[in-house]
DNA sequence: AATGAATGAGTTTTCATTCAT
DNA sequence: AATGAATGAAAACTCATTCAT
């Protein structure tokens, strides 16, 4: 096995360990143990175990990162968002355990590391902002605070994710996508 | 002082201990040096660190539980929904430390809380998809997945209070009250 | 038990554990098992173990920089520089283990511990250079690098204290001094 | 590269290692970084670390002892004496990175490692009490403890190497003999 | 009731050494 | 012979909890 499988090897299994036991519950030894390896193998690949779970958040936040394409006002608007949504959501649900670990062990690892998390959901939350101050320029999106809207909507796709991937709430990709999306579009209330 | 006061003291300054740097993060030494008491009166009032942020956040829990009134279907239904809001909003804004806690030490602090807090959550989210559920019946509430809407005003609140509790957004209780009601009435897009 | 004479007395167990054994060896556990205490208590009353070892060393450079009187150049100058030496063999000898450690675990402990030690040697170095700048003005000190004259003394100070300190010569304190007084007075050779 | 060539290479680079930081802080990944080969080389080569630094300091300590003849005295002592200063110096500064170790990490090693440096300066001081003894029969050498003329003599040329090769004074051998053999000879205070 | 010194189980981490390739 | 991945024993250090005063 040569360096960079056993590197995955390890950081998989961490992954699974992670996403079960959360950051704190997690020990060294569980994860060497889930590897198969010895306690001082883990420290050759990893600087230690906050290197590793950072290593784990760090890939997902960058590919959902890269999974969020800026709206392009010239085009049609609906899709765009819509397009966005199914492609994080995708990311996410493709690997259950980070998103787990993502919407459970968000904060409390440590310090620094809490701010980079929120300074990844900042970021987010700025670019659908911006979408949604366009929308709303075109007259696509209702007027209001679009800081909120973002907030609102991030939550909502939090909340449904968490279900699915923690409580195991059994939706496909498609039907969270049709769901939050027409929550967006309409509301709950029909007044 | 007396016992109970003594009590309360201590509950008092643990609340803003584990509200600042987190469950994992707070030592007993922290929290008795801020109580201003020695390592063992701690023990002499609580069983153990675990217990102190039990009782923190069940009593959060109860007067959160408390605050949610059953929405009566022969009265008109609007009314009572923003009422909930305002309350749950009203309750979770008066005790600003414990609200940090309850949205940011969600999970990971051991698998016994962790299932309680899942409880509770369970239970909110019934009780608010039986209102929806009625609403949809009565024709105020848009036809769908009840359990799904409720999910999704449920992490819209969440993250807006978060926002407001961990990151300082400047609003209103009324202003929060406010957003999110006329959120759940219409969604963001126009279309 | 007090604080205070807790602190001194495993602060004396670890010092003649560095003594018989060297930094190195010397683990934390042999410390506290000399001194009869949980591991944990060590770390109450010292941040690690070199912060304990340093403390030792600290305790005896201090002493030892005290002990030494600069040389008044207005009166008698031999006496003085024998009452210098007496004082330093005096104070070196009142505490052997620490003066065993000093001249054995003199370097390797960490770099920056090696700093301080050598700043310390320089100085006393300077002071005794000094002093016998002075002395050559006067004519009571032979002509010559005094730099190297004061290394000299200090080379021959210090062997002649490891041998009795680590290799049990028995030599009083009076014979030190008076054997290195009448050495440094007509060296070793006739011609 | 054949095997004593390779061997030889290690070795080098080992000294120079463990002249630079010392024993315990020189790893053996350092030793076998500093030499280009695979850790598993290292072990072809020397059965463990301790067994490489203790050849080290055999090799040196065979040339010092090689490097001292027992004075004849049958002829002039005064230059075999300072013959024998000069072959020393002229071995010590030969190889500076061996002579730092020497002087540096003379004790903590090991136990038994510690023993065998103290047997061969034993044997060294030996040496010279004999030759002193002579001398002093002979009248070269002032009466007094030889034992202790000897001691003096080692300490001052072990400061003064010590200064010339951990501290980086720029003397020439010729020099740290001169300034020995005077001091030797006239001692410091002319009295 | 209160204190705070003492405890020691539990974890992390290091690094010399081995061994399959 | 050489490699370097893997090993695991050995240390250091933390901190919730206890208990004698």
């Amino acid at each position: 096995m040569d360096k960079t499988a056993r590197r995955l090897q390890i950081l998989s299994e961490a992954r699974e360990v992670f996403a079960k036991q959360g950051y704190h519950a997690s020990k060294v030894d569980d994860i060497v143990a889930a590897a198969g390896v010895a306690r001082g193998t883990f420290y050759l690949y990893f600087q230690d175990k906050r290197a590793i779970f950072e290593e784990i958040v760090d890939r997902m936040l960058t590919r959902v990162g890269m999974s969020i394409v800026r709206v392009d006002v010239e085009r049609p608007v609906e899709n765009q968002i819509k397009e966005n949504i199914r492609r994080i959501v995708e990311v996410l649900l493709d690997d259950r355990s980070t998103t787990r670990i993502l919407l459970s062990d968000a904060r409390g690892v440590d310090p620094q590391f809490d701010r980079k998390l929120q300074a990844f959901m900042e970021e987010v939350h700025t670019l659908m902002q911006g979408s949604l101050e366009d929308g709303q320029q075109r007259g696509i999106v209702r007027p209001g605070d679009a800081r909120i809207q973002a907030l609102f909507a991030m939550g909502a796709l939090r909340e449904m994710l968490f279900q699915v991937v923690v409580r195991g709430w059994d939706y496909s990709q498609e039907a969270i996508v049709d769901e939050l999306y027409s929550f967006l579009e309409h509301g709950l209330l029909r007044v």
